[in-house]
DNA sequence: GTCTATAGTGGGATAGAC
DNA sequence: GTCTATCCCACTATAGAC
């Protein structure tokens, strides 16, 4: 369970901080993350948190965790769905997670991973629904390149303002799976 | 001509504060893009740049335009090609260019663009080939989106470090071709 | 585990003289 | 068009008292 590992690996006080950087981040974006602001909504103060995590880039960590645990739960529920192809399930899972954590998930994109950081496993359980959906390896990081392609440009406002995304979406969706039944 | 164009619309001095300005980018990273870093590099100090640029937004403005200016000309040129298919040419141009220039890349990509502020036409200019070669407005939105997607996890190391990326991109391209022959 | 105080660094930008 | 001087901002992080 997601919360059983959080709850595992950290005090009580260190999911509090990072329960409060998430807030920041969600809110008001990556620049207003700081360490004076997420010790001031918790009533105390900057040097204190060092107490707690080591530097800044720690508690970042704790976040992309965050985010990876809650997009493998989502997209794990997607491929659980029956209704739609799994493909377009898992599609509409990831882009609706981006949406939703916009800054989190380019948190979670925007700079190399120090994998070894990460609770074991983690970036597997990510993976794993994509690749069974694709079935191929090379099919599975092209499909996550297209999905992440997608959402990265729509959250960075690079699509024009009057451009039909969803029909991005079903047109890339087909593509794939055109490629799925090679 | 691209040189042309530039060349019409910045005086002589800010052309050099602009070539500057994209060496220090594309050597050292967009952190080391400060106002002083480029003014040292040219023997001046960074107050005197504002009498050329009024802030630093205006001066990074002018490294994306040359980024289109660039890229456009890449993907016309892919377009003439004729000894692989027009898909398969863009997306090795597309690719070449963004890991031959990761830090423009990366700048033309990031944040919204002031529309407005861009020469005319040269956005449609370099996203004219690839609308060309896809058949569709969705079609070359999902291909935009699967370039990008391959060439951004790449360029921020997010495939894993034996990850094979032309396998990755050959089943993209696949994908993308049968799509277009719909 | 929290505080005060502070070090140390770096950045963008402006005023006014020359 | 360039300079010097300066402002103001913000940040991460550490030391040491309580």
């Amino acid at each position: 369970m997601t919360t059983v590992e959080t709850g595992a690996r950290l005090t009580p006080r260190r999911r509090e901080i990072v329960e409060a950087a998430r807030q920041i981040l969600e809110r008001d974006g990556e620049s207003a993350l700081t360490m004076r602001r997420v010790a001031a909504d918790l009533g105390m103060k900057a040097p204190s948190l060092y107490k707690h995590f080591p530097d800044k880039e720690s508690l970042e960590l704790e976040l992309i965790i965050v985010g990876f645990e809650e997009s493998a739960a989502a997209f794990e529920a997607a491929l659980a769905t029956q209704a739609r192809s799994q493909i377009e399930s898992l599609g509409a899972a990831y882009r609706g997670y981006a949406r939703a954590h916009p800054h989190i998930y380019r948190l979670m994109t925007d700079r190399p991973l120090p994998h070894e950081r990460l609770p074991v496993g983690l970036e597997y359980r990510a993976a794993a629904p994509l690749a069974q959906a694709m079935g191929s390896v090379a099919g599975a990081r092209a499909a996550w390149a297209l999905a992440h392609g997608l959402v990265i440009l729509e959250i960075n406002g690079r699509f024009p303002a009057d451009a039909d995304i969803d029909a991005a979406w079903r047109a890339g969706i087909t593509a794939l799976e055109r490629l799925r039944q090679t």
